[in-house]
DNA sequence: ACCGATGTAACCATTATAGTTACACCTAAT
DNA sequence: ATTAGGTGTAACTATAATGGTTACATCGGT
């Protein structure tokens, strides 16, 4: 008997393209971003907004003025990359991306030895990923908007 | 008032780790290698081992004999790469490690671009990502054993 | 026919996500 | 000083993926 169930990995959360979203609009509209300007480009809800800037206050990235409200960026858009925005969205434990298996068995030849020697690898693949987020900056990123 | 909630991102299955661990014990021991066998190294459960045995065998990289047991190969190690592995177990949405908002207001400069602007950039990203654990095989894994 | 193995359904506890309401607090403008 | 609008954050929710578990049908060599 066949029956497929497909299964689903948990991707990378959108609070990354969100953030990123965020920060284009600070850097294209800089007088007008409130919360709710900001939740009504993004087409969601004025709280998801202001955690994500919450994070990306504590990353340094943006300056969020109390009570009259309006946000603005610490960084020129030049010097902001992808991989800021990643790192500030995303609170990875120990920042990786990929999981391994806990516990393998250590009288075992292969459990005794996969997790050090996988760990070298998907952390090599980890950083390729993120070096080339960091090759973006926001600027690019505006500069190909139409 | 601070109180700081950290927000752990969901991680890359430890599907994809297990799969690796499953992959090498029968590359090493393949005359012994039954769920439970295979569970006992990596130390789970064997129905975990077994429904990750399912996508390795939908992938082509493994032929499990019914009713007797045990589990062989189907292509050398030399030529089954971390990628092959992680391809087998991981099945996002298109294929997709990155998630990005739906719906922006189009009515919006940065709302109408972001979309297609970001998605260039992750496609990358996840590319490089890819390509490297394209580079490194399961035999050159299991040759770091010792 | 038996025995050990696989295939898979079903269920569960845990956790991240993303949306929502509610409300305290802050600042400028009046 | 009061008010209006905006921010910060707690609390709750629904949804979904994960990983473990039990149960059981089925397979195939001995």
């Amino acid at each position: 008997m066949v029956t497929s169930v497909v299964i689903h990995l948990k991707q990378i959360s959108t609070r990354f393209s969100i953030a990123v979203h965020t920060l284009s609009l600070i850097a294209v509209y800089p007088k007008d971003c409130t919360g709710d300007f900001i939740a009504g480009s993004v087409n969601t809800n004025p709280v998801v907004i202001r955690r994500i800037m919450g994070m990306l206050k504590k990353a340094g990235l943006v300056d969020v003025r109390p009570g009259v409200g309006g946000a603005s960026l610490l960084k020129d858009p030049e010097r902001i990359t992808l991989l800021d925005v990643y790192r500030a969205v995303n609170v990875t434990e120990e920042d990786r991306l990929f999981r391994i298996h806990g516990n393998p068995n250590i009288h075992c030849f292969v459990g005794r030895n996969i997790e050090q020697a996988l760990q070298k690898e998907l952390k090599e693949a980890q950083s390729v990923m993120e070096q080339r987020l960091a090759q973006t900056t926001l600027d690019q990123l505006i500069g190909k908007f139409k």
